[in-house]
DNA sequence: ACCTGAACACCGTTCAAGT
DNA sequence: ACCTGAACACCGTTCAAGT
């Protein structure tokens, strides 16, 4: 009988670079495509060949590529830093952690879609799930509001970040093309839009703090029907 | 030579069944397969096999798959219906066009998608622009704080009809997934998770009338920086 | 100018066959 | 139990050749 120890020395004589394959080798894998290629890199076939294998190898430990989405951005979360409790009050901490999910989300391009698209339930997003329920807790909103307010807040910050990350991968022509069609109402037809000029397509960047402000001022005044 | 009469006749009777192509009837057809067969309908190669030619000639009308999913969106646009100014006071005209434009982006699975994921430019975008921007004038709010306000609102909308159109083209498995692990977490663990339980993640239905309120409301007590 | 067939470079997923 | 090659049923996009 061959013991494990033995096996595994055989294994790394014939092929030393190749990892064993698992679960966790290929989310690590995928999460070095997803950064370096972006959302067109995260594809199962790639992640295959990255790990010196067949697609087919993979769906021992992976369902689909749904379940690997769902199992990548859980371990970006895990970045996601919790604020201290000296960092300020409730209010400067709630927006300090959604910012740091809304950094996280944008590091990565294309994330911020994925995390739009999968309902996410690993333990990290459990962790930041409970730490935002604490801070309006702390804020004085209770408990079954809150957990309106925080699928609100984490909609709202995804929705921005994949907005943003969308505007930085499209290319300038897109941009233009709306420009263009803000710029060429007439003062008749839409006198707002006419107004308002650049002021709609232009500086969206700066606007997520003030989008903050706004829902949690929106939430601490209206009460659950 | 030829008039474009006698050319018509001549088409219809060699190919009476096959309309010439168009930008219009390519974005009818993509509309039709969206509406049966949901995002995954939305393909060049479905678009052109449905209008009995290859795919190569769609490109002579439209540069590709994203100015596909524009023109669809700014198309379907044109059925959200702007209240006329007798359906009530602005905030509820206000709340009355966003969910017009909630339902339908759900009417078609995947467009609220495509809704999230592109910059629309056209006609309709515009129309529905200009009446978000005149309802919050009407509402006391100023135009640059409009601005950036409707760019909150569309997005809000957009992104929690993505959510539900995602909740209901996924497999119950999933959902069964996220409440298990929300059901598992211990009280010592994570206390406001485990004390929320089944209310953190059922009835996700008829929040978005609350989201509404909570986003006007917040918009009405938050200056621009 | 418009249309087309064919090709290129990809996808996710399944399945029978191997170890 | 794990891994693999090969196949199936798709994609978007390009290009040379036709009309």
């Amino acid at each position: 009988m061959i013991s494990p120890e033995s096996r595994r020395i055989v294994s790394r004589r014939t092929r030393p670079a190749k990892s064993p394959l698992s679960q966790e080798a290929i989310v690590s894998t995928a999460l070095e495509l997803l950064s370096r290629e972006g959302m067109a890199g995260l594809s199962l076939r790639k992640v295959a060949a990255a790990l010196d294998t067949g697609p087919a190898s993979l769906y021992v430990y992976v369902a689909d590529l749904n379940e690997l989405h769902v199992l990548v951005l859980d371990r970006v979360l895990g970045e996601v830093e919790l604020p201290p409790e000296q960092a300020g009050d409730w209010r400067n901490r709630l927006k300090a952690l959604l910012r740091s999910y809304f950094g996280v989300l944008l590091a990565r391009p294309g994330l911020a879609q994925v995390a739009l698209s999968t309902i996410p339930s690993g333990p990290n997003m459990m962790a930041l799930t409970e730490a935002l329920l604490s801070l309006l807790a702390e804020g004085g909103v209770d408990l079954r509001r809150a957990a309106w307010a925080i699928d609100l807040l984490l909609l709202q910050t995804a929705a921005v970040a994949a907005e943003q990350d969308n505007r930085r991968s499209q290319d300038e022509s897109e941009l233009a093309r709306v420009a263009e069609a803000v710029h060429s109402v007439s003062a008749e037809q839409h006198p707002n839009i006419h107004a308002l000029g650049d002021e709609l397509v232009s500086g969206k960047g700066d606007r997520h703090d003030w989008a903050l402000d706004v829902l949690i001022n929106g939430v601490l005044s209206t009460p659950r029907p």
